[in-house]
DNA sequence: CCAGAAATTAGAACAGATTACAATAAGTGT
DNA sequence: ACACTTATTGTAATCTGTTCTAATTTCTGG
């Protein structure tokens, strides 16, 4: 038997000499290694180990791209990135890991594209609405890795960051938190609105939705679940 | 190469002999296969395929609340039930079928249980409320198992009438539907509300919330979905 | 009860994820 | 430069879902 999954001791290096860990973002396999002090954040041993791990994830991405999950074979993306098999996994234990890192990196994306250009919308639920619809488009220009990333989210042991990113995402372009952060509720309603999201993109990628019925459906969720956050204006703290 | 799923000709028999089909709910491989007429609904061949189908989906049931999906493995749930690798194949063509089928019955347990004991919360939202919370506990009767389920359900390409069932249980007992069914509208907030569900039970099978924790965040977003549901009187139709 | 159709079976075969391992290359501290 | 720890590489092996096949059994309609 194997263990199926969870409670490995810590990603690539982490042990007691303190050197490092090539993953940055992944690698998060659901426990941390006891004992094991802080993190030195994106500490990496090595530039050649930022390459490698950047070099991955972008075969990953671009396989995925293509035939989705199912095209992106973990021997191919090990060809592809220039690894071998054992080293792709040591940077990645599981091929979910690796999904999560390329799924942090179209957020990364999205949330940059945000700040570039913040949503318009007059209301607090029309600025949501605004951002999710434009993820939503973003994410459906590549179904297959859309759909693969998405599900693999949904599946996986690791940790995702997906959800709660979004919400505080949510929270930010509508104006909610004060100076000590979202309220409980907020973050109650804004995850909320984030997984009506996520639903309505699983099933507009089952093709069981237009692009018109899922916006249709994410405003009339978010009227609801945003009506009585802080108007635009009263930035009171 | 060989066809990664969806698109399979019909169940086991369906052919133009018009004999049957051991399948009852599961077996939703996403086509009908075209040209054949009707489906005498629960036509079985033989009482004796109902039995095989039924020791089937008992024994992955079981073998599932114990181990999760992992335990759940084709080989052993066809030694279990007593039947052939290439039998249990024929009677659900994918993993994620059999999983639907295992879902398809818990489903149905809890609509029984709701109309033995229909919610009494005076609310639209209270009722609703009262409905998950009510799955919820049942699901989480067997974590491993709900964890199963609730992944397998959302990955699948398979049909899922999981979230329109909900959707659809959670409109008859807050009141919701007059002669001609359901609004777009309700059937929009009611399945938002059974997406913010799902993700809750998800996160609660993942340890990141507390049984408290979920019926909050639901309370909360039932209240404002459901908020102008037609009220517990004026039954008018 | 017989002939043909469909189902069932046992078991091999295949595919892709994950693991194991021995040999080699790199990086570190002194 | 040396000894030592950690990474990387190749490659074989393992595990489990899924497919395939030939032989056998069960049905169904006369």
């Amino acid at each position: 038997m194997r263990t199926p999954h969870a409670t490995i001791e810590a990603p690539p290096t982490p042990r007691l000499t303190g050197t490092s860990a090539p993953s940055t973002a992944g690698t998060v396999t659901t426990e941390r290694a006891p004992g094991v002090h802080s993190e030195p954040s994106t500490d990496v041993r090595t530039k050649s180990q930022h390459q490698r791990r950047k070099r991955i994830v972008q075969a990953a991405a671009a396989l995925a791209s293509r035939g989705g999950v199912e095209a992106m074979q973990m021997r191919t993306v090990a060809e592809r990135a220039g690894v071998a098999l054992g080293t792709l996994y040591r940077y990645f234990p599981s091929k979910m890991d690796l999904v999560v890192a390329v799924v942090s990196e179209e957020i990364e994306l999205l949330e940059t594209s945000i700040e570039r250009r913040p949503p318009a919308a007059a209301t607090p639920a029309g600025r949501a609405v605004d951002v999710l619809m434009r993820a939503t488009r973003g994410l459906m220009r590549e179904p297959e890795l859309a759909d693969a990333l998405i599900r693999s989210l949904i599946m996986t042991e690791v940790e995702t960051p997906f959800g709660d990113r979004m919400a505080a995402l949510l929270i930010r372009v509508a104006g909610g938190a004060g100076t000590d952060g979202p309220t409980e509720e907020q973050l109650a309603l804004a995850g909320a609105l984030a997984s009506v999201w996520v639903h309505e993109l699983l099933e507009m990628l089952r093709g069981r939705r237009t692009h018109e019925q899922v916006q249709h459906r994410i405003e009339i969720a978010a009227d609801r679940l945003f009506s009585d956050f802080r108007s635009p204006s009263s930035t009171a703290n």
